[in-house]
Parts: structure tokens; sequence; C-alpha cells
DNA sequence: TCCAATTAAATTGTGCACAACTTAATTGCA
DNA sequence: TGCAATTAAGTTGTGCACAATTTAATTGGA
């Protein structure tokens, strides 16, 4: 039974010509979509992140967000969440954890009592230097070129915009 | 609205091309920008994925597990985890959802009462045909040609693979 | 043969990610 | 000016991902 449109198989379309019809087996066929390759590199990322940044007692996105506030101190969590492409849903519960770690303070706008501002403590603002090592370290896991890994990052930002706006 | 503070130093590397205010190294920069700009995309892609598979009542990880399930009919839990890199604290929980929802059962293997087959049911066959729209109906939405979706799958597999093996 | 080591799943606990909804403050316009 | 619409953040509930641990079955070597 042909499984040529069960997945999203990047090869099959490319011309009746190649691969898809000689082996029809799903394992192979799920080896060649593009979205479970993405989202599989996705989670080896957060898994390789995850013990460099144990030092640091931070998760991934929590690194994202002391990134953003490393840069933009101050920042509410509507620019926040556009920065990083999150809501609130997720963003308030893990900005009330990095509180609870004191890295961050979260305090109501002074001009409009809806919006949270968030502060880096002198611990969160310290924490930067611990994390400056963090970048060089995941570039050696990734043991590609950088012109490869650049063109990786086009070709996602490229998608993500496409499957963004609507 | 100036989006230069909204835009930040993680994306601002990609136009300089070397090192932002928060990272004084160029590579660690870029690196960095590679490994978000990855975790957004893969977010987005299973966000693409919701109203499209919602018609299935599936979630993107279960319409994982059926592909493979339906090349691999009656797949242990070690090899289905093998297959999609996730273990079994990961697909246990979701196994036992896709058996109350009817598409699977879960039987004790016959020589080893260890073991877990995974097999689908009337039900879990039927909705194959269904499942057969859903990848044509994401190429449409990725609106990339098939080419740089392709070069983009062979770079995610190449850092999955460096990450991966140790 | 026996029992320690290994193996396959399951369990427990934490932290996202997000849809759907609620709360409360602000805005705007009739 | 008053109040409906909008906005920002928070809440609730579901479902991953995964580390760490547990349970139970199988294997293998002394």
């Amino acid at each position: 039974m042909s499984d040529d449109k069960v997945d999203l198989k990047v090869n099959k379309c490319e011309e009746v010509n190649s691969c898809s019809i000689i082996e029809p087996s799903s394992n192979l066929a799920i080896e060649k979509q593009l979205c479970f390759s993405l989202y599989s590199t996705a989670n080896a990322i957060v898994r390789a992140y995850r013990p460099m940044l144990k030092a640091l007692d931070l998760t991934y996105p929590q690194y994202l967000v002391m990134i953003v506030l490393w840069g933009n101190n101050g920042i509410n969590v509507k620019d926040l969440g556009q920065i990083l492409h999150l809501d609130s849903g997720t963003l308030t519960p893990l900005l009330k954890r990095l509180e609870s770690k004191q890295v961050l303070t979260r305090q109501r706008g002074e001009n409009d009592e809806r919006v949270r501002e968030i502060f880096l403590t002198e611990q969160g603002i310290n924490l930067k230097k611990q994390a400056e090592a963090v970048p060089e370290k995941m570039l050696c896991k990734a043991k590609l070129p950088l012109e490869e890994l650049s063109e990786l990052k086009k070709g996602c930002d490229r998608l993500f915009e496409n499957l963004t706006d609507e």
C-alpha cells in the first residue's frame, strides 16, 4: 500500500522519479519528514543545553528569558512574549519561578496597573557572567561549521515566518 | 513603535553577522540564534498541525505514533521510542491516551512479559485515510520550495546526529 | 542452580506550551 | 461623562518531554 501521502516526505514530491515509491515503509517515511526532524532536533537542543544550564539553575526557556532581560531590563510580559513567541500562559508561571529563584522581580507598571515590568536582581545580573560560557560549549556540541549553522537558521526563520503569518 | 529594542540581540546578530551587545563573541551569538530559531520553529510547527489534527482527535506526538503504527503494527514501546526519539516516560501515558480513544491496544508480549506490543484497532487503521490529507495541507502552509525544505531537513538531521551521539 | 545484573515499562515529579477563559485596568467614543 | 470595547496579565486544564526512580521479568555467569 502506498504511503506516499501519509507523511510529509520532503523527498517524495521532489519528482516522480525519486525515492518514495520504492520503499513505502512507514519507518523510513517518518525519517523523511522535515517536521519530525525539526521537532526531534528542537528536543535534542533542549536536552543538550540541560547539563550546561544546570550549573546556572536555569531551564532553556528560563535561559532565553534571562538573555532578553540582560539586554532589556524592565521589559514587560507582552513585549517579552513577542520577542520569545510565547504567551502569558507560559511566561507568567515561568517568571514566577525565576522570581522565587531571586534572579528577577515583577513590578506593576506605574502608568498602567495592568502591566508587569520585569527587573533583574543583582543575582540575576551576575548570572550573566556564567551564562557567557554556555554558547561556546553549545557550538562545540553542534560540531558544524558556522556557515552551515547560519544557513540552517535562515531556513528555520523563513519557515517560521510562513507558518506564523496567516 | 520602534521594534529595535523588541527585536532583541538574539536577532540583531543575523544582520550584523557579528557580536551583539549581550554576547561578546560573534560565533556564540550566531549559534545561540540558531537554537532559538529552531526551538521557536518547532513550536510553530506543532501549532500549525493542531487545527488539522483536531479533526482526527490527535495531537502532533500522537500523530507521529500513529504514523509509525500504520507501518509497523505490533511494534513495542522500546522500538517505537527509538524511532521517535522518545522514552517510556513520554510514551506510556501517550499510548494510554490513544488506547482510551480506542485507536490502539497495548498487549503483553507472549515470549517476554516485560514487553508491550501496540496494535491498531479497526478505528486506528481507518484513521489513516483521513490522515493522508494532512501532509499536503502542511506543505501548503510551509509555502517553501521542496528543495529548500529538503535542505532544511538535512541540516536538522546533521545537527541532531551531532547533538545525540556523544 | 541461583541470584546478581540487566532489561522493558511504568511511575513520579517538574516545567514547559498553549487553548480557553477570567480578572482587572485602561481607552475611546457616543 | 459613562460605559462598552479593548488590553495585559493571570488562571485553569491538558498533554507532552524528560530525569530519576521503581517494578517486574529475563538473562547469564559462578
